[in-house]
Formats: C-alpha cells, structure tokens, sequence
RNA sequence: GGGAGCAUAGCUCAGCUGGUUCAGAGCAUCUGCCUUACAAGCAGAGGGUCCGCGGUUCGAACCCGUGUGCUCCCA
C-alpha cells in the first residue's frame, strides 16, 4: 500500500458515508442492549445547512456515536418539521415569480404547489446532514405532515378539546401583517428602535379662555383615528377639571370623552393617553373596563381601513408620515421628540407585528405545565447547563394560554366546522362533525344544513410537540407499541436555548399528558454560534459562512472538528474558520503517523531482552487508559471541547511525538516486536476514541492499518476500559519526558548540536526508578552513556528536573556564564519559594487553621524546596 | 423595567470543595533546525495588576459587597 503525501478527505468521505448506509449500520432495531435515543431538532423543510445546524449536528452525533462505542443500541431519527409560516412564505414567493397570486388559487390547488415544493427542496438538508456524516437511521425520517403524523395530531386536538382545554375565543393577537396570521407571543422578538414621539392637540369641545385643547405624546400617529377616549389619572391635578368632558380627534374630530384610570403614568409624556382599543393591548383593557367603543382601523395586510375614515388602503407606515405633515400643517402638533422604544417583530417574517383583536382557537396552559414544570425542577429531566433551570420555571410559572391557531393553508387543517349561522362542532373529519353536529344541535340539524370546515391551520409547534412520541408511532398504534416502549423516553435532546418555550416545554408537557413519562433523560442547550466579532450568526447579517463550501475545502471532519473544539459546555461559540484549518491540518497528522506505522510494520522484529525496552509501550497504555477515563467523564458532562482537546493532544503529543520517537529504530535496526504490535494496536484504540468527532479518516486510518474482513469496521466497534491505571508507570513516564525536555533545553542555551554526544548523569538513589527507561534516555538525548553518580560532577553542565540533579558533559566547551546565570535564576525562584512557604508554616493561624494534610503539603513542599537549594548551591560551588 | 450570565496571556477559552497538579491549554509570536511519517513539520523559549475598589480569611483568580464594561432571556 503506498499512501498520499497527504491526507485527502474528499476521496474518502463519500465512500465511506455510503459504506455505512449500505450495510445498515445507523438504522436501529430494539434489541437486548440498551437504547441511547435521539430525535433530531427537526428543521424546517425549507432549511439549508448552516452554522447552528453543524453544531448541533456535530454534537449530536459526537453523543450518539460515543454510546455505540459504549456498546449501546443507538437510534438517531431523522426528519424535517413543516414550518408553516416559513414555508408558506417561500410557496407564496414562488408563486409569485411564476405570476401566481395565492389568493386566486383554491386551497387545493396551493396545497398542490406547496407540496411540490416540499418535495423538490424539502430535503436538501437531509442530503447535507449526510455529508456532515450523521449517523441517522434513514428508515425512520419522518414529517410533521406524513400521514399517521397528521392523524395524531389531529387526534390529540380532538383530545384536548374533550378536556376543556382548547376553546374559541377574541382576544388580542399579535397579527403579522405580512404572512396575514395571528402569530404566538413566543413568535414576536422585541427589539428597541428610532422613533419620534410626537405631540398631538386635541381640541376641548368647549374650550375655556385658559384652557383649548389637550395634548397627548404618541409614536404611532396613524392610530389616532382609531380613538376612543382620553385618558388621564384621578390625581393629576393638571385635568381635573377636564375629567367627564368631551374633546375632538385631529383630522376626522370624533368626539371623545375625557375618562381616568390610575393604569396612567402621569410621568410619560404630557400624562394624557390617548385610547385606541383596537391596537393596544393595555388600551383594549382600558377599553373594556370603560366600555369604550372599539374602532379598527387597519386591515388585514398593515392598511388603513374604511373604518380609519383617512388614508383608506395606505400603508400604515406611509400614512404614520403623511399624518404627522397633515396634522403639522393644520396646526396640530405641539412638538416632536426623539424616543426609544420597544417594538415587536415577527420572527418569520421581521415586520412589525400588530396587536389585533380576533377569534383564535386557544389552548389553556395551566395544567399541562405543573407536571412539565415539576420534573425539570426536580431533575428528573436534567438541563445542562442548569442554568436554564431558572429561565423554564420563570415561563412556566407566568404561562399564558397558546393562540394555536394560524391564518395559512400549509399545515394541520383545524378539525372544526361551522354551520351558516357560525355554529361550531369539532371533528376528526367531515362525517364526524356531521354526527357530532346532529348530537349538539339537533334541531338544527333536523332540516338540511351544511357544514364548513375552519380554514385555518395548527401552529406548526402544535405537531412538532410530539415529535419524540410520534417518530415511534405512538398515536398509530396505542397498543403494544414495542419500538416506543424501547426507544421512549429518548436518551438526549440537543438543541438551541432560543426554543425551550416554543419546543422544549412543549415536548415535555406533551410526553407528560399523553404517557405520564418525560420525554428525554437529558437535555443538552448549545451555545450560540457568533462570528469573530461575536455577533450571532443569522441570515439577515449574512455572517454565516457556507458551510458545503467549507466541508470541499477542509473536509467534514476538519470542520466537525473546527466546529467541536470551539464550542465549551453550554457557552456561545465564536467560530472562525482557522479552527477548520486546526482539523486538517490534524487530520495530516493522523496520516502521517499511518505512514510511519507502516514503515515500522516493514522492519524485521526482535524480542525484547530487559524491561526497559518495552517501558515506552506500557507507558502508553496506562496514557491511554487516563485519557479514555477522563474523556469519558467530560463527554458524561457534555464538555465536548474539552474531550476532543484531550484526544488531540494524547495523539500529537504523546503518541506521535513522545511514544513513536520512543519506539522507533534506525533505519536497519529492527522493532521490538512487542513494541510494533503495540503501536498498532494503540493506534486503532486511538481511531476508535476520535472516531465521534471525525469518524471519516478514522474510519479510513483503521482500514489502512491492515487488511481487514468484509464487515470489520470502525464504526460498530466497542471501546475497552481495560484494568487500573497503574500511576507508577504514569509517573515514570512524566520524569523520563522532563529529563528529555531539559536536556534538550540545554542544548538549545549551550548551543550543542542535536547530534553532539553528551554523557550523561543522574543520581544514584534514583538508580532503581530509572534504570527502567534510561534506555530510552540514552537514544532519545543522543548520549554516549548514562550514569549514575553521588556526587557532583565537575566540568558539567547541572540541571534540576524533578527532585533529580542531573549533570551532561561534552566534548565541547560549556558556557559558564550562561549555567551560572541559569542556576542563579532557579536559586532565587526556590529561595522566594521557600520563604513563602516558611511564612505559612511560621504563622500560628495557620498551623491552627488548616487542615492536616494541606500542613503535611507544605512540609513536603518545604523539604523539597530545601533538597533543591541544596543541589542548585552544590553546582554552584562547583561552578565558581 | 424584571431576571440570568460573563470579564484570566495578543486571540479563543480551561481552572472542581479557597492552599503548588495554580496561574494553565490551543492558536498566534520569537529562536534554532530541509533529523529519511509529517515545513500542514520538529525542538526550545518568551508572554499575565486573573476588570477596578473594598471586605471575609492564617491564606482569595475562586467566597461576599460594590463599581465598570459586555452578552442573553423575559415584559
């Protein structure tokens, strides 16, 4: 086999993605292991890949693959959530384009549309998820619209309804103007914007000689013809005597009356409110309470109706302008002010959202969120990090009632009827209303009657709620269900914190109502992915890099690895691309130590004949054997970053940079065979741990180790925790590195050559510890010979490594100078040392006050302090 | 307005129950090396008022208070 120069991922990815598929490796039937289960964040159909779908990806299958290598039954569904304002938006967009008006068309017709589209691009993220190489159980992708899905969640409506919980009602909305439907309080983002305040006279029906008008502050202008009152507070004295009068709306002079509340804060503005009920929510209270007349004055689409008497059909932002010159013109503006202030967005569509009084369907909260509330203060579901603890109770404790209903086509249709009087029955089709029908309104349905159903649909969280459940057919087969009696509750949910209202909560109620079972062991929040300048990465700002255009050029595991290494437990994640680079570049690494690994595999072997010469291999077992168990850990607690930091430097460092230079012969010297076989097989130990992160060239590098069956392959193997961890050998390891770095410390500042023998010395007590690897000393330091000595030994350069004073000679001249510097400067950092320590040990409190073993610490650290001193000293003598 | 979090090397971040495994890692920087796996590399090194101030303590990056700056969530 001869390899590349260097490591080329895109020959290899594809081949081995397929690979897995075909042979069955992702999909997932129970079994007698147990299951670690993950649904995917279903994103919408009309997503393409970007930066927060390759963390959470990355991550997810990071989780899922580590379980396999567990030795559990893994299943990660797949599927994508309908989106229905999104996707309604790009049909209606398309339409568009091909010079269709959605309005014109039937529903029918745009459903056909809609699905097409659905299917032309609804898996294109799919697609890319197969390149980032998530290990997905195909078989099971599922749709929040597929059939049996559709079916339950038509059937948990129909539930609900039977339980009270779902109703019919006006209330005020937050209505997006542009998708024209009724959005969720969780679909509008607050963001404070410009606006001007702007000071409007209203004229007093009788005016006093004092006194001819009132003056309300207002940002929205254009809502004043809505108006139906003024209000001011009982104690202002400044309106006193305006209370119970009548004053004139500007432009359209509609008599108003002057009414008061103590809800007005005499501080804001001029202390008059204007009152539109129709567009306020606080003013649609005040309305209610003083039975105010209620006039709305916007359609639809953000245009002013008939009902505004003005401006019929402008647009409300045009006329806020036009307005404010007519009043200006005609006298009416007292002033004009600068202000901040908080305006709603929708999330889909970013247009300022509209308050909007209208009959939407409801579902009342408060009892599908006490249990949904307990089990995560509890832990039964535990969040990391617990911080969101905090965040979920404050919701579910202030929760208001869900507007599930959605002014679109494309969704779950509502399962309601009406008769031509607006009679309503619930239904799960059309021959169920009609029987319901005839049970609720018998003499109305005595003579012949027609029914129609609602045209509205679900919000799309109303379906993606019961995802875990219904990805195992739990609504389709109530009984038996073995698949979700095995994969239910699901092992992990990774998602992004900005949806733990919207999908998290309502996950859970659901799993709460419906199987008295939560639905997750666990839940995992992201960070936030920000760019280099730590702004969030969002389509607006057009930050988020392209990331198939990443994974041609790094490869997927370079960026899995780019995007895993920079992404701490549960903090934001500012990604840039050199930690791509950081993957490929590592990646390169691998393959060259294959290459070596090969070479090595050449060589004739030889059995070893002492101890010494195996110490590298044992060395690395036990390093490996500590790395396994700490990243284990870490991975237990989600610390993802801190794992693959652990896996890289085990294998850059202490694989290929200590452990191979250790083993490794001249060019016609034979290996140890024990050390070759070894090698080998630590190596695959080592493709087995990094194979979560990048399970590409870790599946490759395990093929190219050696010939292997049809079927023997990375991916399904388990990982092994074999013995103890022996620390001895640990330590031995650590002192014999030491050694190493401070010789070539010293060759660096007495300019030796890495090829100018030295000889080298060490002390005799330390004789047993290190006889065992000073072998390895002598080939790695380029020494002529290694001894072991009491005294100090002149004409040598000393240094201290450890608690060992160790001494080289040359052959060629040694810098005095420099090595009396060099020990004055460690003589003076353990003297300082030292005299900390002493002030600790001389300080009564102390010894009082600490504990006993933090006291022994301070001896020992002491003693040590002292044996260094001693030696340091010792070659100074020597030196001067 | 209410709540949560963050501030440690030039950059990104670790740092558990207060004590030397406490001042760390990676990247970047500097120096020397074309040493036959790797110059996408090897070897070595430098680099910090642990945000400011005050307190608790024998002892504080860590605990408490306070100020400043930033981020997020909710209304």
């Amino acid at each position: 086999m001869t390899l590349s120069k260097n490591y080329i991922p895109q020959e290899v990815e594809n081949k081995w993605y397929q690979h897995w598929v075909n042979k069955g490796y992702f999909s997932s039937t129970p079994n007698e292991k147990p299951a670690y289960t993950i649904v995917i964040p279903p994103p919408n159909v009309t997503g393409i890949l970007h930066m927060g779908h390759a963390l959470n990806n990355s991550v997810q299958d990071v989780l899922l693959r580590y379980a396999k290598l567990k030795g559990y039954n893994t299943c990660w569904v797949p599927g994508t959530d309908h989106a229905s304002i999104a996707t309604e938006a790009k049909v209606v967009a398309m339409l568009r384009e091909k010079g269709i008006d959605k309005n014109a068309l039937s529903r029918e017709e745009f459903l056909g549309y809609a699905w097409e589209w659905k299917e032309k691009y609804g898996g294109i993220i799919l697609e890319q998820l197969k390149k980032l190489g998530c290990a997905l159980d195909w078989k099971r992708t599922a749709f929040t619209m597929d059939e049996d899905y559709y079916k339950a969640v038509i059937d948990v409506f129909m539930d609900l309804y039977k339980k009270g919980y779902i109703y019919r009602g006006v209330k005020m909305i937050n209505w997006d103007p542009k998708a024209k439907t009724a959005l969720s309080d969780e679909e509008v983002n607050h963001k404070e914007v410009n606006s001007q305040l702007v000071y409007i006279n209203y004229e007093l029906e009788e005016s006093t000689a004092d006194r001819k008008f009132v003056t309300i502050a207002t940002v929205r202008p254009e809502t004043i013809l809505g108006d139906t009152a003024i209000c001011v507070h009982p104690d202002d004295e400044r309106y006193k005597s305006l209370v119970g009068k009548y004053c004139l709306v500007p432009l359209i002079n509609r008599r108003i009356p002057i009414i008061t509340d103590d809800y007005i804060d005499m501080e804001f503005g001029t202390g008059c409110l204007k009152v539109t009920p129709a567009h306020d929510i606080n003013d649609y209270n005040l309305g209610l309470k003083h039975q105010l007349e209620v006039i709305d004055t916007l359609n639809e689409d953000g245009t002013m109706s008939d009902a505004a008497q003005l401006y019929i059909g402008e647009d409300r932002f045009d006329v806020r302008k036009k307005i404010v010159e007519e009043l200006k013109s005609k006298g009416h503006i007292d002033k004009i002010e600068e202000y901040k202030n908080q305006v709603g967005f929708s999330e889909r569509t970013d247009v300022v959202i509209e308050p909007r009084l209208s009959m939407q369907w409801w579902c009342k909260m408060e009892s599908l969120a006490k249990p949904a509330l307990d089990v995560v203060m509890n832990d039964e579901i535990k969040f990391y990090p617990p911080k969101f603890k905090n965040t979920y109770r404050h919701w579910m404790e202030n929760i208001k009632d869900w507007c599930i209903s959605r002014q679109l086509r494309w969704g779950h249709r509502i399962p309601a009827w009406y008769d031509a009087k607006g009679n309503f029955v619930v239904g799960r089709d059309e021959n169920e209303a009609i029987e319901n029908y005839t049970i609720q309104f018998t003499e109305l349905a005595s003579s012949p009657f027609v029914l129609r159903q609602d045209e509205d649909v679900l919000d799309t969280w109303f379906s993606s709620w019961l995802w875990p459940l219904e990805v195992f057919g739990w609504n389709k087969n109530k009984e038996n269900n073995a698949e979700l009696d095995y994969y239910y509750p699901t092992a992990t949910l990774v998602t992004a914190p900005e949806i733990i209202f919207f999908w998290v909560a309502r996950m859970i109620m659901a799993g709460m109502e419906y199987r008295n079972q939560i639905p997750f062991n666990q839940v995992y929040f992201t960070g936030i992915v920000r760019d280099k300048q730590g702004r969030k990465m969002s389509k607006s700002l057009g930050n988020s890099p392209d990331l198939l255009g990443m994974i041609d050029n790094f490869g997927a595991d370079a960026v899995r690895f780019g995007v895993l290494i920079a992404s701490p437990a549960g903090n934001d994640l500012l990604f840039d691309e050199s930690g791509c680079e950081q993957g490929k570049i590592f990646g390169n690494k691998l393959w060259n130590a294959l290459k070596l690994l090969h070479i090595l595999n050449e060589k004739e072997t030889v059995n070893h004949v002492d101890e010494s010469q195996t110490f590298a291999s044992r060395w690395f077992e036990q390093r490996l054997l500590e790395v396994k168990l700490e990243v284990d850990q870490d991975i237990k607690e989600f610390k993802l970053s801190e794992a693959l930091k652990k896996i890289y430097s085990l294998i850059w460092d202490d694989y290929c940079s200590w452990y191979l230079e250790w083993i490794k012969t001249a060019q016609d010297q034979p290996i140890v065979a024990y050390n070759i076989q070894q090698a080998n097989f630590f190596f695959e130990e080592l493709m087995k741990l990094l194979h979560p992160f990048m399970p590409f060239i870790t599946e490759e590098i395990f093929h190219q180790i050696k010939e292997r069956k049809e079927g023997d392959d990375l991916v399904i193997q388990e990982l092994r925790f074999d013995g103890e961890l022996n620390r001895v050998v640990l330590e031995h390891g650590d002192t014999l590195k030491s050694i190493i770095t401070a010789i070539r410390d010293v060759r660096v500042k007495q300019n030796l050559k890495p090829k100018d023998e030295i000889e080298l010395y060490l002390p005799e007590s330390y004789k047993s510890a290190l006889q065992a690897i000073d072998s390895i000393l002598q080939k790695q330091c380029f020494a002529k010979a290694v001894n072991y000595t009491v005294d100090a030994v002149p004409n040598a350069v000393s240094f201290v490594v450890d608690k060992l004073s160790c001494y080289l000679t040359s052959e060629k001249e040694i810098d005095q100078s420099q090595q009396l510097a060099q020990l004055q400067k460690d003589l003076d950092y353990y003297q300082g040392f030292l005299e900390s320590v002493n002030k600790k040990l001389n300080n009564e409190k102390f010894v009082q006050n600490a504990k006993p073993e933090i006291i022994e610490g301070e001896v020992k650290k002491k003693n040590d302090a002292l044996e260094k001193i001693r030696i340091i000293q010792e070659s100074l003598t020597l030196l001067s």
